[in-house]
RNA sequence: GCCCAUGUGGCGGAAUUGGUAGACGCAGCAGACUCAAAAUCUGCCAUUCGCAAGGGUGUGAAGGUUCGAUUCCUUUCGUGGGCACCA
């Protein structure tokens, strides 16, 4: 019987699935592991042989955990919005839903391929809108939340409202607050007064910041969509400009994303590379005058009296972590976009600075950074050193940016490299005030030395020197103790079409969100991804989408009999402050339904109180039913009253409203009826659909004005910060993740995915879980308890020579000439591109042939006028004054029938054609084969280029492993003999390999062992079931449906998946002897066979005796014998 | 530029973390079976000197610690990833 793996693997793939042998609960009696994959984006390209290599990791382990009887939950989804599919839709006009959707069929269905056993009944994807609904929950949370500094955890902005009302606010009680006021200044803001101070607190908060604006696109780019300055798409100039956009305070939390570090299992590399993502240093800010001089004469601090100069009213805050340095400071940086930098340029160098302004504002921060060369700008200007009054050059240059910590410095060149090279370059004398430490070549970091020319100073040590100069800054006030991060509040906003639609609206520069019952807030469909009007994302062209009826006034809203209203702004906010009022005003009864209905207590409704609906403010109501509750006072049996309240009835039901009345006595005596009244209400009535919901915002909030909707949307790491929650209880309507459900399965306890989300994604997950925690939301706040980080898989892309021929200004052929090396052709040479499909190897090298390139350019017309070519060829053909190449000539000569081509390893993408197609694989090798291979490469965590040629070898092993089981001609060879003493060896020596290996995500050297024991079954003729079995319990978790069809073949019951894990008998691999490597001063010269238990003095006996050792002892005694039991034995002479 | 990782035969990699460098597999070579091919099996396979026995060299490079270093330390070079709007 052959191993017909395309078989097998169909039959099995479809049992499990028609058993739903991977479905999981919430509930069980197991103990809980949670294994997760960092999901992947759908791109166009499909899913390539990199992908796998985390997910089969992940597959293994989770098998491995349910057959050691774990309960294991190992779901699969998809990070849906993103770049690609928009831009894809912006060249081809398809819209990016529709090309997600087949993206993602693509995937699943390739990913099912190779048997992962993923419930897909917990599947996300971040661009459904019954996933981003939450998603945008989520955010409102942040909006609604701020950073309380001393409880040191995020709280419901309502709190400092309150705290505000009632108490106003002193600066100091965050950096955060900019002024103080009083309670009754508070009270006495407009209302876009105290929005602006609110959004300087909130947790998701918009200012202006800066992005990289091309203006010939009339749109936003990403850096990586930058190149020198200038667009990569059609080389347009990009500058900084400054946008309102929203962003994440992820800096409040800095210190808590720092701590929880310790808490959890991630590499140390991982840790170390967050940490410096975080930046913390402790430091000094010191503010410094700022003069304009003609000359820097200095007298013992005090300027020359002849020479004039002006003191600036402007001021200089620089940040240093080295205030011991002090004395050392020879010029300072300013960043160059600050606006300081216009206040003090003096007028002789204020073109010199426009124009170096000018050219910084063409690079990114990357280019900034990376910049070796050293530029920069005298402002003219001088700062005052305070202790003594030395004046210092004030420069400006990239290599400072404004968005750390003042973005200003103070440039110490005998202790920093690079303030050196710049005082170098710009020849600025340089003060040594660590005396020999510095030999004038380079900069000493050190902070050893005992400072020199450092005033009050000299003579003191560096490391105390620091703390003496921030006694005296604070004194001087002048100064203080600062604590800095690098890392800066996460930008939110993009100026794209797919991606989360924020559920804010704006009201007069008012930020106002959505009701949690408005989302999902869904993205509208465009018929154009193009960029908005002024460089917003797309949604901005969608007019009505965008513009809102501006909330409209009681009187435009038909209110009827006012009275006490009109239709100003002025009187709607005073009908606000009714509401507020009667709220507090509030009567017992009112108090007690109050209690009743809150927090969706009936019906799973949501219902206000005193909330205003256009001039009318019921006591209760609920909006999505159109439910109002009144409980009326004894003074609506007046006549004006009751005039006023059936006017106000019957408007109300106009719009859609039903009223239920009842009386104080009722719901002091018949609380229980009054309550069953609503509820029975309630059920009577339809919830009004997220369809049929006007378009306007839900009456009563905003201050007036022009109402529009937020047009840019939120980044792709949005979705993923949270979907980990999700898959707990994906299917939950009425909230992100059931309290109950993200207990019981808790953190990740396992999460896999690339280095190259080290900072981004995981921070960004790690701020949102915890702000879920403070808010009281999950009941932990670290998200991952243990990451393990997978290498990528890179491709080998090919790259021919080609030349161009150009005939008459027009593109006549390409010649793709074997080796170019050799070639001194004076005709441009470019790489070009093949597919991999079509390379060949041959002695080691890739190549193109005819043939292929025959088929090549059947394919795709883009190789159409490729021609194959030879070096010689070119130079005895090409007519340079013409740049032609006789046709005739070459292609008859050509030696051999191919090229070489030119190996790359990069980046698996579809732009470099070296993407790899999983599928491809699973036909020919199997999706068992194809997932040992993928762990056989070699550690999980290294990167390595995809290479087919190892591949045979897995495959005949487990041709091999089944031919243990069945012979070709003689069918079933297994047996029930009894097992040998060397055979369970065998046995429980690959028990304890595999287990070992599995459990420290070793798969590679586990791999290699399961090759060793089939290998070894097969020396000793072994075959029995007694044995097999086992090992194929071993091999689930690595080859699932090869290891369950021979389970079913040696007559067993149930599935192998649920199988018990064998366990390990020790004593079956107990030595007696072991064969030492005997060395002669640390090189082995011989082996000797030695019982375990001898010591030190029976084993130099032996070795004296042993002729090898005696042979290079040559008479002499040896000088040491070292002894390590069960390792060697080392005689040195 | 800064941060992180990494470098071992023709190739992917192994080495119980300081103790026989090259397990396992690919490729290659020689052979068996076969009319032949496929499949399978056996042997060789870091490099160099040598008929052999045996010796020299060898884990990117240079130094150091140690009885002993792929492993620890210092310096240096190459490659990959990240650097805040690719995901």
């Amino acid at each position: 019987m052959e191993y017909k793996f395309n078989e097998i693997e169909k039959k099995w793939q479809d049992h499990w699935k028609e058993k739903k042998v991977y479905k999981v609960s919430n509930e069980s009696t197991k103990p809980k592991y949670y294994v997760l994959d960092m999901f992947p984006y759908p791109s166009g390209a499909g899913l390539h042989v990199g992908h796998p290599l985390g997910y089969i990791a992940s597959d293994i382990y989770s098998r491995y955990k349910r057959l050691k009887g774990f309960n294991v939950l190992h779901p699969m989804g998809f990070d849906s919005f993103g770049l690609p599919a928009e831009q894809y839709a912006l060249e081809t006009g398809q819209h990016p839903a529709e090309t997600t959707k087949k993206n993602i069929a693509t995937f699943k269905s390739q990913l099912d391929k190779i048997g992962f056993c993923y419930d897909w009944e917990r599947e996300v994807q971040t661009s459904d809108p019954n996933y981003y609904k939450w998603t945008q929950w989520i955010f409102l949370q942040l909006f609604n939340s701020y950073y309380d500094t001393t409880a040191n955890k995020a709280k419901p902005i309502a709190e400092l409202v309150k705290s505000f009302e009632t108490n106003g606010a002193a600066t100091h009680d965050s950096p955060l607050t900019t002024h103080a006021f009083t309670a009754a200044e508070w009270n006495g803001y407009s209302k876009q007064q105290q929005e602006e101070i609110l959004m300087n607190r909130r947790l998701a908060f918009s200012k202006y910041g800066e992005v990289n604006w091309c203006e010939a696109l009339g749109t936003v780019l990403a850096n990586d969509e930058v190149v020198n300055g200038v667009s990569e798409r059609g080389g347009h100039p990009v500058e900084k400009k400054k946008m309102r956009q929203w962003y994440l305070r992820i800096t409040a939390y800095a210190d808590r994303l720092l701590d929880g570090l310790e808490t959890v299992d991630f590499s140390d590399s991982m840790k170390e590379m967050q940490r410096n993502w975080i930046g913390k240093s402790q430091g000094a800010e010191i503010t410094f005058q700022v003069v304009n001089s003609q000359s820097s004469i200095v007298n013992n601090g005090v300027p020359d009296s002849g020479v004039p100069f002006t003191i600036h009213h402007s001021l200089l805050t620089v940040y240093t972590t080295r205030p011991d340095t002090i004395f050392g400071v020879d010029f300072m940086v300013v960043a160059p976009e600050l606006d300081l930098v216009q206040q003090i340029k003096t007028p002789e160098q204020t073109a010199a600075v426009d124009e170096y302004i000018a050219y910084v504002k063409s690079r990114s921060d990357v280019d900034r950074m990376a910049e070796k060369k050293i530029t920069g700008c005298f402002t003219g200007a001088y700062a005052v050193n305070p202790f003594d009054g030395k004046q210092i050059p004030i420069w400006i240059s990239e290599y400072v940016l404004a968005g750390y910590g003042t973005g200003a410095i103070m440039a110490v060149p005998c202790g920093d490299e690079r303030d050196f090279k710049f005082a170098k370059h710009f020849n600025i004398p340089i003060t040594n005030i660590i005396g020999s430490y510095f030999n004038g070549e380079e900069a000493n970091a050190t902070k050893e030395a005992l400072l020199e020319n450092s005033g009050f100073l000299n003579g003191v040590k560096m490391t105390d020197a620091a703390e003496i100069v921030l006694q005296q800054l604070e004194e001087k006030g002048i100064g203080k103790r600062k604590v800095n991060y690098r890392m800066r509040d996460a930008g939110f906003s993009r100026q794209r079409y797919w991606g989360e639609p924020f559920p804010i609206i704006w009201s007069d520069g008012v930020a106002i969100p959505l009701d949690a019952e408005e989302l999902p807030l869904q993205l509208p469909h465009v018929d154009k991804y193009g960029p908005g009007p002024s460089g917003e994302g797309p949604l901005a062209n969608i007019t009505d989408w965008v513009d809102l009826t501006p909330n409209p006034s009681p009187k435009e809203r038909g209110a009827k009999d006012p009275g006490y209203m009109n239709s100003t702004k002025d009187e709607w906010r005073k009908t606000l402050q009714f509401a507020k009022q009667n709220r507090k005003d509030a009567t017992v009864e009112e108090d007690i339904i109050w209690q009743e209905v809150r927090n969706r207590k009936i019906a799973d409704c949501k219902f206000r109180r005193q909330h205003p609906i256009a001039g009318y403010i019921p006591d209760f109501v609920c909006l999505e039913k159109r439910l109002i509750v009144e409980i009326d006072g004894g003074y609506h049996n007046e006549a004006d009253q009751i005039k006023f309240d059936t006017a106000r009835e019957s408007w109300l039901a106009e719009q859609g409203f039903t009223m239920i009345r009842f009386t104080n006595d009722e719901v002091n005596n018949a609380l229980k009826t009054v309550l069953k009244n609503i509820e029975q209400a309630l059920s009577t009535k339809e919830s009004i659909s997220e369809a049929a919901e006007s378009n306007s915002p839900l009456p009563g909030r905003g201050v007036g004005g022009e109402v529009k909707r937020e047009t840019s949307t939120m980044p792709g790491y949005a979705g993923s910060s949270w979907y980990f929650l999700r898959y707990m209880d994906p299917k939950n309507t009425a909230t992100f993740c059931d309290r109950k459900a993200s207990d019981y399965w808790n953190q990740v306890d396992l999460y896999i995915g690339g280095t190259e989300h080290a900072v981004g994604h995981l921070l960004y997950s790690r701020l949102w879980t915890k702000v879920l925690f403070d808010l009281g939301l999950i009941g932990y706040d670290e998200p991952f308890k243990r990451l393990l980080n997978q290498g990528m898989i890179q491709g080998v892309s090919a790259l021919v020579k080609r030349i161009m021929v150009v005939k008459n200004d027009e593109v006549n052929r390409f010649l793709l000439i074997p080796d170019a090396t050799k070639s001194q052709t004076p005709l441009e040479i470019i790489q070009f591109y093949v597919p991999v499909k079509y390379v060949e190897y041959k002695d080691n090298q890739l190549i193109l042939t005819r043939e292929n390139l025959l088929k090549l350019q059947e394919e795709s017309p883009l190789y159409l006028n490729w021609e194959l070519a030879t070096v010689n060829n070119i130079f005895e053909s090409v007519d340079l004054q013409n740049n032609f190449i006789e046709r005739q000539s070459l292609t008859d000569n050509l030696k051999d029938d191919y090229v070489t081509l030119q190996p790359l390893v990069e980046k698996m993408s579809k732009s470099k054609y070296n993407v790899v197609n999983p599928d491809d694989v699973v036909d020919k090798y199997g999706a068992d084969t194809f997932r040992m291979y993928e762990m056989f490469l070699g550690p999980v965590e290294a990167s390595k280029p995809w290479d087919t040629k190892g591949i045979e070898g897995v495959h005949r092993f487990l041709r091999k492993l089944w031919r243990l089981f069945n012979d070709e001609l003689k069918g079933k060879v297994w047996n029930n003999d009894k097992a040998t003493d060397a055979e369970l060896k065998i046995l429980h020596r690959t028990i304890k390999k595999i287990e070992e290996d599995t459990e420290k995500f070793s798969f590679n050297t586990a791999v290699s062992a399961f090759m060793i024991c089939v290998n070894d079954l097969f020396d000793v003729k072994c075959h029995k079931k007694e044995v097999l079995e086992k090992i194929l319990i071993l091999l689930v978790p690595y080859a699932p449906h090869i290891a369950e069809e021979l389970w079913s073949q040696l007559g067993n019951e149930g599935t192998i998946l649920d199988a018990q894990y064998p366990t390990f008998n020790a004593a079956l691999l107990v030595e007696s002897s072991k064969e030492y490597p005997v060395s002669i001063n640390g090189k082995v010269r011989t082996n000797i066979n030695l019982s375990l238990d001898l010591q030190q003095a029976d084993v130099e006996k032996i070795i004296a005796e042993n002729e090898v050792v005696q042979k290079w002892l040559e008479g002499k005694a040896p000088k040491k014998v070292i002894y390590v039991k069960n390792k060697m034995i080392n005689v040195v002479i």
